[in-house]
DNA sequence: TGCCCACCTTGACGCAGATCAAGCTTATGA
DNA sequence: TCATAAGCTTGATCTGCGTCAAGGTGGGCA
């Protein structure tokens, strides 16, 4: 059905997917690459409030706007269908629509645990956290991979967190120096002491194993 | 429908709506009063995540516990209906879910403004920006109510915020002696600049009139 | 091959907001 | 009517992270 609306696009790493404010000729989903959502204040100053991996949507039912900028943190190509006719096939066929709020669902969860990053977290608890969510976002059926590699820039890890590149910097140095991480080079790098970095996020060690 | 599954419930200001983990035996919306939604890090820091107000919902369909406490700020009262029958008549009046995912998509929106404020404001900003929030909640068709009052302490405000009660004092303060607010007890004030609110918010001065 | 530029690291310094502390105000109920 | 405590304000001090600055590194293109 939704097969004849299909239609494929790329960007290249760091090209502007949507601007703040455009209006939505389609909805897409990320075949692959990493995308970012971004929010920017008059003078500035930018947080990012979303990210965008494979399998993951752009644009919504009933609105024709986004308040925030996409942009392609790698090559990125999307899978896209007309608004139009996409919305219509929406209405017609209800388990869709429920896959759509759960998906939202979970993207609130995750926004709920982000807000308590930003707003309680120190820097170093912000950088494990972010750490630990690549590493458990990279297991495939359970495995953890040995060898992992940042999708983002420090200055775009930073807008993630909300800290500065340089507190980034700071922070990762501190991490390999304490021997929880090791870099092969700026982008690969594996994790030494699990324990350890999971201890640093600061949340409940509920991975803990009682003994 | 819906009635005869329909019950009420009320709860005494502080006291926990839902605690984080419980099995949720029902789905509620809030008919007056107003609650929050926060979470707790091991050591005691807490961050609030949502902040419900009449008409708006606890629960959703799919998932049988909440990730964070629910707590009356004023005295509340529930409307709940029993989880089960609520979740087929859902699933029987398409309608409703895409109510819902409407729903689901204006919080996530409120979350990533929220996320921006939290991550890259200062505290006057995230006071001004709360303030201002407050504001334009309470308008009655456009009409600006001259006396507002705080629905939280300081210290829930703080919670809010991503600040200390302390800090939410000072910028109060602060706020008096710009002559911004004004105010007639610690809960009752007006507002007395509301050109200076807006700027001092930090976003975008988009309510500026062109001349 | 070598230059350039984007990206990253590290240091020095300052400040916004946290922390610690003391006292004030107002609602509640004995 | 007063005692008590929860909530609030204000002051003094400390510190984590931002800001400014000066290089280092490596990948891509001429």
């Amino acid at each position: 059905m939704l097969d004849r609306i299909k239609s494929y696009r790329s960007f290249k790493a760091g090209e502007t997917i949507v601007w703040r404010g455009d209006t939505l000729t389609h909805v897409s989903s990320v075949v692959h690459g990493i995308a970012t959502l971004s929010k920017t204040l008059d003078d500035g100053r930018m947080q990012m409030v979303g990210l965008l991996l494979p399998s993951d949507f752009i644009g919504r039912p009933g609105r024709k706007t986004l308040d925030f900028d996409v942009v392609a943190a790698s090559d990125v190509t999307l899978c896209s269908f007309e608004r139009k006719p996409f919305e219509k096939v929406l209405s017609e066929t209800p388990h869709i629509s429920q896959r759509l709020v759960e998906m939202a669902m979970d993207e609130l969860d995750a926004a709920r645990d982000w807000m308590v990053l930003l707003g309680r977290k120190t820097a170093r608890e912000k950088l494990a956290s972010f750490i630990q969510m690549l590493v458990q976002r990279s297991k495939i059926d359970g495995q953890e991979i040995p060898s992992l590699s940042l999708p983002l820039t420090r200055e775009e890890i930073a807008s993630y967190l909300g800290l500065t590149l340089e507190t980034v910097s700071r922070q990762f140095t501190q991490f390999r120096k304490d021997g929880i991480v090791e870099f092969a080079d700026r982008r690969q790098f594996s994790v030494k002491d699990h324990a350890a970095l999971l201890d640093a996020t600061g949340d409940d060690a509920d991975g803990g194993v009682i003994v």
